[in-house]
DNA sequence: TAGATTGTTAATCGATTAACAATC
DNA sequence: TAGATTGTTAATCGATTAACAATC
């Protein structure tokens, strides 16, 4: 029954969700997981906004767009919500992920801990360099580019993480595109180009770094 | 005279530019540097739009939140608006870095090569481990974290990034408040408190490939 | 039951878009 | 001059907040 999506879609198949929202989700989730790791069963959308600083109602909205989770007089039992979300953002099971090259930004990846505990998992890595083609690295196999059609299907990877020069980011991209992978955490500092069905997310860190400068240069009188 | 900067702020000394707007400024900067490099003179609203996915409209709102860089039956040049944004952004001159937290993140941003063209320098490097402190890394100095009020203040630092493992976050944070920072760009995936005059931005590479994942199980009809 | 807190509706607020006179 | 494109105003659209009946 394809109606148990449907309070996310309208008739044309347009996600109704602000982006906005589910920016919002994964800081609930992580705040919510904080908050069982300190001790507490249930939370409330008070203490919730309190830690996210936004309104009360802003949680309350945001979460009913997705469902009814909370129990009036009582609040949102923290084990339920963080299965809530997790059920929402797709990651209650693991994604197997590739990464591809493996310079500085893409060894750390390997090396980074904090994937696993929210629900990934980097299962092979890939470079077109004929020294590490081969090699493991963090006790992950690095396999030659070209290969990545045949290793996509046999691991059942869906989302890659890429961390290659800019210069190489887009012939990456159409290869990754050309093996079926359905989104793109992008490290490389440039605009990439892919087919409408393919999900991507950039991340630049010296973007990041350059939003910062702003805010201390602008810096108004409150936080 | 303190009216230079008067369209930015209203009565109250909020900054009046809608932080969406702050963001795109990153992404244009980007783009107009790219065009650069393919040899382009000009460019306009148009063909930024397009670049961005948002209205020609959207463009020239943005920009003229911060003056007037237009040229009516022209467009905008690019070296003036590249030298314009960076002027709004701060990133028209160097900013000194300090990296804290010297695992595999920290090291592979202190490898990083995509900061220093943004104008960006880690200049120096903390840590709580003997075993690096004192070494250099990548041709930058490993001090030991007690040492950050002078070191900071030695090298004009005015922004840190932190990289280390999450329940040491709040401690660091702590001392770098301390020592007289103004800005953080926090890799560690847990919310941290500052004073209000201090600014924080967080990346959270996990969430990162959560959000990722909950655009590829939640697809929608178009882009 | 009284108190607490949700989910949801309506009102408010803010951001985006369309349109166009001004300018080169 | 005619054509192109800006900066800006007004209209539209979307997101946030306030308020409250329903619920535990």
């Amino acid at each position: 029954m394809s109606e148990s999506k449907s309070k996310l879609f309208n008739e044309e198949g347009d996600l109704v969700v602000p982006k906005a929202v589910v920016g919002r989700l994964s800081l609930y989730l992580r705040e919510v997981q904080q908050l069982i790791r300190d001790g507490k069963e249930t939370t409330n959308s008070t203490e919730l906004g309190k830690l996210l600083r936004v309104t009360d109602a802003q949680v309350r909205k945001d979460l009913a767009y997705f469902g009814q989770f909370g129990h009036p007089g009582v609040g949102y039992r923290c084990q339920e919500l963080v299965a809530a979300i997790k059920n929402i953002m797709g990651t209650n099971n693991t994604w197997n992920v590739a990464l591809i090259g493996i310079g500085n930004l893409g060894r750390a990846l390997l090396r980074y801990k904090g994937f696993h505990d929210q629900g990934f998992q980097i299962v092979s890595a890939f470079d077109v360099d004929e020294k590490v083609i081969g090699t493991q690295v963090e006790g992950v196999e690095v396999y030659d580019i070209q290969d990545l059609s045949e290793i996509v299907v046999e691991q059942g990877i869906r989302l890659v993480a890429i961390s290659v020069p800019s210069h190489a980011a887009q012939t990456v991209v159409d290869q990754v595109v050309q093996a079926g992978i359905e989104g793109i955490l992008n490290f490389a500092p440039v605009t990439i180009s892919v087919p409408s069905k393919v999900r991507v997310i950039g991340v630049d860190l010296a973007m990041e770094l350059e939003q910062l400068a702003f805010t201390v240069v602008n810096r108004d009188s409150k936080s």
